[in-house]
RNA sequence: GGCGGGGUAGCUCAGCUGGUUAGAGCGGCGGAAUCAUAAUCCGUAGGUCCCCAGUUCAAGUCUGGGUCUCGCUACCA
C-alpha cells in the first residue's frame, strides 16, 4: 500500500456543487463521506481544512434564473443556502462553504488565468459547433437529429445552427504527457484503481486543446484581457479549491499553507475534470498538484438509478426526518465500498440500524453499563488480575487505530467502520463467555469483566465518532470522558478508562427503529398519489 | 469497435503477491443464556466460486477462448 504522505496538514474539498435545482441524494453522500474523512484526519490530530461550496455561474443558471423570472444571482442565493441546509442537516464541520460569485474567487480565477496566459498556454481562435439559439448552447452532432423537413435540431427539438464563434483555448494537448508522466510517478493519485485507468486510457488516447472561455455568455467570471469572454464553467468551478486558500490572491491569508490540497472527494461522473483539466491547469499556472483525486460511486435506489419520471428521487431531508442524521451517515458509509456504487432503501437503512446500532453498538454500551451503575453504583470498577480472555479482548480493540488508520490512507471508509463492528462483535462474545451477570463471580471478577468491556466501548466511540459525532458524542458522555479524551491519542493501551469515576444514569443512545406501518414502502419521494404515512418514529 | 471493471451461499458482498475441510453480514432453521433497546451467544443452512480448455505437485486466485453485465471512449454542470 503507498499511503499519502502523513504531514500534519489535511486539506480536503468536496465538488462544489450546481445549484440548479435542490440537493439530492448524491449531493448528500459526497458531503458525508468528505465529513468523515475529514473528523477521521481531524481526530487523528491533523491540522485539517474542509472545504466545500457551491458553483453557481453558467448557462444553466442562467437559464432557469431566467424562466423563474429572477436574477441568476438570486438563483443562486436562494438554491446554494438550500446547500448550506443540507450541510447543517447532516451535521458536516466543513471549515469554509465557498461561492463562486463571491470576488475572492473572481480574483483568483483571473490570476490562474493571468498565469496561464503567461506561460502561454491560452491562445485565441474559432469554436464551431451546432448552437441552438433557444437554448444558448452548443450541442455535438451526435446530439443532433435531422428531421423530415431537413432541419437538425438537438434534443429538446430546437433548431441548430453550425456557429463559430470566437473563444479562448487552453493548450491541454501539450501537456498530454507531463500527466501521463505524473500519473506514472504518482499510483494514488487518482483512486479507485479503475477510475486511473480510464483517465490514464482517454489521455493516453491524445488531448485536444479545450475551449475556456464563451463570448455568448455574460454569467461567469470575466477573462481579464478581454471582459467580452466569461470563463467557461470548469476553469471557474475548478479553481475555488485554491480559492479557498487565498494563494492566488492579494493579502495574507493563514489558508495558505494548506495549498496542495491532500485529497479532492468527487463522483465518478466529474473525474475528467479533476484528474485531467485540473492538473494541466495547475501545472500551467506553476501551482502544485494535489495529492489525490478520489471517485466515489453512486448510491442507488434499490438498485435503479435515481430519475424524476420513475418517481424515485429522495429528498436527503426526508431521510435525515425518517432515520436521523447519524443513522444515515452510518449507513451510507458503511452500506457500500468507498469508490464502488451502491444502493440503498428502506429495509437496508433499518437493517444496519437495529442490527449494527441498536443491537450492536448500542446493546453493547447498555448492557455493561447499565450493570455498572447496578452492581457498582455507576463507578467505574478497578480491574482485578486479568485472565487470558480479557487481555486477548483488550489486544483487539487497541489493535484498531492501526486497521483504520491504515484503511483510511486510502480512504477505505467502510473498512475502518467494518474493523471496528467486528470488534463489536467480539465483545458481544467475549461478554458472553464471561458472563459478569453469572452469580458463582467474585465482585472483583465482575467488575474487571465490565471494567474491560466499558474500556473496549470507550474506544470504539471514539472510532466510530467520525461516523456519527452526536450519537458517540453521547455514548462518551455516558462514559464521562472529557473532550480532550476524545481524540485517536486516547486510544490504546497507554489511556485507560480511568477507574473510580462516576458515571451518569446509562440511556439508550441508538433507538430501534420500528416501522410505524409493518408494509411501510420503500423510501420513495411518492408522487403525491398515495397519502404518506409517517415514519419518523417521533413525528406527530 | 477500443480500453477497463465485474460475474463467489436466498440477499449484499470479502477473499493480498496461487496451497489444509471457500468466508462475513443480513435473512431462514434449531438450541443456549438472561446483563441488555424481544437485544446476545452457539450450531446449521451442504454454494458447478459464469462456462470451456490449459499451466502447475496445487487455481475462486495465473494463461487463452467464450458468455453476461457495468463503466470510460472530451468541452454536461
Amino acid at each position: 500500500m503507498t499511503g499519502q504522505k502523513h504531514t500534519d496538514q489535511f486539506y480536503i474539498t468536496t465538488p462544489i456543487f450546481y445549484p440548479n435545482g435542490a440537493p439530492h441524494i448524491g449531493h448528500g453522500y459526497t458531503a458525508i463521506a468528505t465529513d468523515a474523512i475529514a473528523r477521521f484526519e481531524r481526530l487523528d490530530g491533523k491540522d485539517v481544512f474542509h472545504l466545500t461550496g457551491t458553483d453557481e455561474h453558467g448557462l444553466k443558471m442562467k437559464q432557469t434564473a431566467l424562466k423563474d423570472g429572477i436574477t441568476p444571482l438570486q438563483l443562486a442565493d436562494k438554491n446554494s443556502a438550500q446547500f448550506r441546509d443540507l450541510m447543517a442537516a447532516l451535521g458536516t464541520a466543513h471549515d469554509d462553504f465557498i461561492r463562486t460569485t463571491e470576488p475572492r474567487h473572481y480574483e483568483a480565477c483571473q490570476e490562474l488565468w493571468r498565469r496561464m496566459e503567461a506561460n502561454g498556454d491560452i491562445y485565441l481562435n474559432t469554436y464551431g459547433g451546432w448552437y441552438s439559439v433557444r437554448q444558448e448552447a452548443y450541442f455535438a452532432e451526435d446530439e443532433t437529429t435531422v428531421g423530415e423537413d431537413g432541419v437538425r435540431r438537438e434534443p429538446l427539438g430546437s433548431p441548430v445552427e453550425w456557429t463559430e464563434e470566437e473563444s479562448y483555448f487552453f493548450r491541454l494537448s501539450k501537456y498530454q504527457d507531463k500527466l501521463l508522466a505524473h500519473y506514472a510517478a504518482h499510483p494514488d493519485f487518482i483512486l479507485p484503481p479503475e477510475r486511473r485507468n480510464e483517465v490514464v486510457s482517454f489521455v493516453t488516447g491524445g488531448l485536444q486543446d479545450l475551449s475556456i472561455s464563451r463570448g455568448t455568455l455574460d454569467w461567469g467570471v470575466p477573462v481579464p484581457s478581454n471582459p467580452k469572454h466569461v470563463m467557461y464553467v470548469w476553469t471557474d468551478a475548478l479553481t475555488n479549491y485554491v480559492t479557498a486558500t487565498g494563494i492566488l490572491n492579494a493579502g495574507e491569508n493563514p489558508r495558505k499553507k494548506y495549498w496542495p490540497a491532500q485529497v479532492h472527494i468527487i463522483g465518478k461522473d466529474i473525474v475528467r475534470f479533476h484528474a485531467v483539466y485540473w492538473p494541466a491547469f495547475l501545472m500551467s499556472a506553476g501551482l502544485a498538484l494535489p495529492e489525490r483525486v478520489f471517485a466515489h460511486g453512486f448510491l442507488f435506489n434499490r438498485g435503479e438509478k435515481m430519475s424524476k419520471s420513475v418517481g424515485n428521487v429522495v429528498d436527503p431531508f426526508d431521510l435525515v426526518k425518517a432515520y436521523g442524521r447519524d443513522a444515515v451517515r452510518y449507513f451510507f458509509l458503511r452500506e457500500a465500498s468507498f469508490g464502488n456504487d451502491g444502493s440503498y432503501s428502506h429495509d437496508a437503512i433499518v437493517t444496519r440500524m437495529n442490527s449494527d446500532l441498536a443491537n450492536g453498538l448500542g446493546n453493547l454500551a447498555q448492557r455493561s453499563l447499565s450493570m455498572i451503575a447496578r452492581n457498582f453504583e455507576g463507578v467505574v470498577p478497578a480491574p482485578g488480575p486479568l485472565t487470558d480472555a480479557d487481555t486477548t479482548m483488550l489486544a483487539t480493540v487497541d489493535a484498531l487505530y492501526a486497521k483504520a488508520r491504515s484503511a483510511m490512507d486510502n480512504q477505505a471508509i467502510k473498512v475502518w467502520l467494518d474493523a471496528v463492528w467486528s470488534a463489536i462483535g467480539d465483545a458481544d462474545r467475549y461478554f458472553a463467555s464471561e458472563k459478569p451477570f453469572d452469580k458463582s463471580h467474585t465482585l472483583e471478577r465482575k467488575g474487571t469483566i465490565l471494567y474491560v468491556t466499558a474500556e473496549v466501548v470507550r474506544q470504539l466511540a471514539i472510532l466510530a465518532q467520525p461516523a456519527m459525532p452526536d450519537a458517540t458524542a453521547k455514548l462518551l458522555d455516558l462514559l464521562a470522558q472529557g473532550q480532550d479524551a476524545r481524540t485517536f491519542k486516547a486510544l490504546g493501551p497507554t489511556h485507560r478508562l480511568t477507574p473510580g469515576i462516576t458515571l451518569p444514569t446509562p440511556s439508550g443512545v441508538f433507538p430501534r427503529f420500528v416501522d410505524p406501518d409493518a408494509a411501510t414502502p420503500e423510501p420513495q419521494a411518492k408522487p403525491a398519489k398515495q397519502p404518506k404515512q409517517p415514519k419518523a418514529p417521533k413525528s406527530a
